[in-house]
Parts: C-alpha cells; structure tokens; sequence
DNA sequence: TGTACATCAGTGAACGCGCGTTCACTGATGTAC
DNA sequence: TGTACATCAGTGAACGCGCGTTCACTGATGTAC
C-alpha cells in the first residue's frame, strides 16, 4: 500500500552489515545513472537527489565517492562499456563484413536514441568532467572506436572498401553515426524525412558507396 | 592606467539618454554572447555576470528582457544568422556546385570550431531553451539548411549528384559536418589522424562520391 | 557464556555560495504652461 | 525665461532556493579476552 516502489527491491533499506559497505556504492551508481538518464543533465542531477533516491542521507555519498565528478564519471564508464557490448553483439549479427558494419553502425543510433540522455553525456557534454581528456587513450572506454576500426580492415581485407588508412575511415563512420544520433536528439522539433533507422541505414549506404574499391583500382599508374 | 578594458570601448558606461533604452539591450546582448562564448556553459552565463560585464546592475537586465531564456535565445538567434551568412559566403567561392557544396561543408566545420562554445550551445544543447521546438520551422533560423538542400539541388541538375529526394542527401551531409565538428569540440584529447578540415576534406570526398551518379544510371530498369 | 572495546555504516545539522527574480526607490531628462 | 511635473533608465537591498561539502556524532555489529 505504501511501500514506495523505489530505486531496489528490498523495502525501506536497511544499512549494510560489517563488511559490506560496498553495497551501497552499488545502489548509489544505479540511482544516479537512472537520474542521469531521466535528466540528461548531469547538473540537474544532485547528491541530493541521489542520496535521496537512494534513501539514504546526503553524506554517506561521500563513503564512496571523493566528490561529484568521480561519481558522474564511474556512472559515465559503465555506460561506455555497454555501448561496446551492444554494438559488438549487433556486429555479429552478420559474416558479411560490410554488412556487419552497418549493423554496427545502426545499433550506435539505437543505442544513442534509446539512451538519449546518457548519450548527451557520454558525447555531447561539456569537457569538464576532468578525467575526459586522458580517458580515450584507455582501454575500457576506447574500445568501441578500436572495434570499430578493425571492423573497417576487415572490410578492406574483404574487398568491400578499398585499401587505405582505416583510421579516417574508421572516424568518418563515426562521425556520421554520431552525427545523425546527435542531431535527432538535439532537434527533436526538426521535420525529418523518415525515422532514425531508416536514415542511417540510407545515409550508411551512401558513404560505404564512396568507399567502394574503385573499377580502375588494381594497378594502375595513381 | 585603471579604465578597465571592458566590453564597450565607451568608458565607465553612462545611463541612455531618454529614448534611447535600446542602447543598453545591445550590450547586454554583447556582453552575454561573449559570456556564453568564453564559456559555453548557459548555465555558467547569470545574469548577474552579465549585468556585470556591462557595467550595470542585475535588475537592469530585466528592463530589456522577461527573463533569462528570452536573453539567451536572443544570443541564439544572432548566432544562427551568422552561420547562415558564413556558408552563403563561402558557398560563393566556386561556380561548380559540387565543389561550393564542399566549401560549404569545410566553412560550417570552421565556423563550428572557431566558435565552439557557442556551436555547443546552438546544435549540442539540452532542448530546454524553450521555444528551440518552435524555432526550426522558422525562416530566420532554418535558412542555413533551406540552403543546403537547395545547393543539393543544383549539384543534382549539373548531374554531380545523382538525381533522388535532395533532403535526405542534405541531412546526410549535415549529419557529416556536425557529426566531425562536435566529435572534434567534445574530445579534444582524442588522437585524431589529421587536422580538421583536412579531415573534413577527406569525408566529404568520400561522401561526395558515394552520391555520384552511376554510370549504368541513365535510362536503366531502375 | 559474558563483557569491554574497536570498527564501521551511516546520521543530522550546519557552512557558505551563487543563483534568478522582485520590489520600492532615485534622480536625471525632457515637456507643458 | 522659469518652474512644476511626468517619464524613464537604472539602483540597492532583499527574497528564497538548492547546491556541494564538512564536521562531530551515533549506534549496531563483530571481536578479544
């Protein structure tokens, strides 16, 4: 009747045993990527709020996190992780290399839409989540544009795109994946010509077009 | 030795005459395009700064306008016209469409970098300045776009692209540029291959050829 | 089996801050007579 | 030419708010003897 249909499952909360502080540093990453995620606002989404959600008070935020910004951000790494795992599982949905890429590249726009708030952080947010800058040279969280890059070899190794630095190609797949993604979350009120998917599979098509190995290619003068 | 050199080259800043209430909206809007600029934060854009920016004090802003929405869209707005105006000029640097069409691409990566902040406020924003659902069916603001898709159309009927509904082929070019230019601003630590509008160059050339007509295009099956 | 004590998860109250906005006002400028 | 008055640009002080963070604390849990 009154049991608050909260954040976990198990009822009123009750404090962790001895050694099991690290349970409510769970709880306290769940209630602030789902606030993250309501919000797309990485501003309008307080300790406060979180503690609250949590139903805990305010300072025990601090048990687990140095401050805000460590907070936001170990929220940001797990999401970074799933985008990789999603996109890995919609790449295997085909042995056909370049058909395995625009698989890739649809599930990046499903992935942006359906998360579109925690997308907006992960590539839309201002740079002032400190650790940004050296986070792309890591592992974890680079490991999308890696896979994606190697997606691109394949490619090239199969004949669908013609040999050449996979690196920019690699990036121009980006950037239009992300800028279809971002544009329709940023511009909802825009009269688009057909829905998302629709769209990236068309516009996904005209770039591997332009990337096609060229008739003339084998070995000509250049 | 001491007169701060500050927003208006007029010193210490004297109250308008009578009719002349205007002169204080100009800059105010001065000051926060400056403001928002620097930082490109809107929420670290008060009006408070503003006001102290102009060398007036806050309630003043609210002699010019209702409230701090109708402040920022006002910078917007300004903002947006100027693109527009940008890509015109450059667009007018070729008589071939299809290499306009490429320097208008480069143009709108440029203007974007050269004003990043506000190019994130513009295309990378929350949608919660209010009247951004209204504003893209406007003239003013939706002419930048209006524009591409006509010089689509024109690449289209000098048969350098091949003939098909230019809007979706204009988006997809948008997607492109906005897609390089937000990459670009929001990971500045990412180690991109090269500079960008030599990467832009390189995307849009591959772009451009993957919407090139076909040569068995003609009078085909279809 | 019983008790003193250390540990650890979490609390409650308060700090100082900057924000948007409102309200009653001031005082120079121009106009009417 | 002189004065009373309306107008208008801008002021100064204050409002209530929510924020991140700190500090001294409490009280249940487990351990040592």
């Amino acid at each position: 009747m009154s049991t608050d249909a909260q954040a976990t499952p198990g009822r009123a909360r009750q404090r962790a045993r001895r050694g099991h502080g690290e349970r409510l540093r769970e709880e306290i990453l769940a209630a602030a990527t789902r606030l993250l995620f309501e919000t797309g606002d990485e501003d309008a989404v307080s300790i406060r709020a979180i503690a609250a959600a949590v139903g805990v008070t305010t300072p025990s935020i601090y048990l687990h996190f140095a401050d805000k910004t460590e907070l936001i951000w170990a929220v940001c790494e797990e999401h970074f992780r799933k985008l990789d795992e999603e996109l890995e599982r919609a790449a295997a949905g085909s042995d056909d290399p370049l058909e395995s890429l625009a698989l890739r590249g649809r599930a990046y726009v499903r992935f942006g839409l359906s998360n579109a708030e925690g997308y907006r952080i992960l590539f839309m947010s201002r740079g002032d989540l400190k650790p940004k800058e050296e986070f792309l040279g890591e592992d974890t969280t680079a490991a999308a544009f890696v896979n994606l890059v190697g997606a691109v070899e394949r490619c090239m190794e199969a004949g669908a795109i013609r040999r050449d630095d996979p690196t920019p190609v690699a990036f121009g797949l980006w950037a239009l994946v992300h800028g279809l993604t971002s544009l329709l979350i940023s511009l909802p009120g825009f009269p688009w010509p057909m829905g998302p998917e629709e769209l990236a599979d068309l516009l996904l098509a005209h770039h591997f077009e332009g990337l096609r190995p060229r008739p003339a290619d084998a070995p000509q003068a250049e």
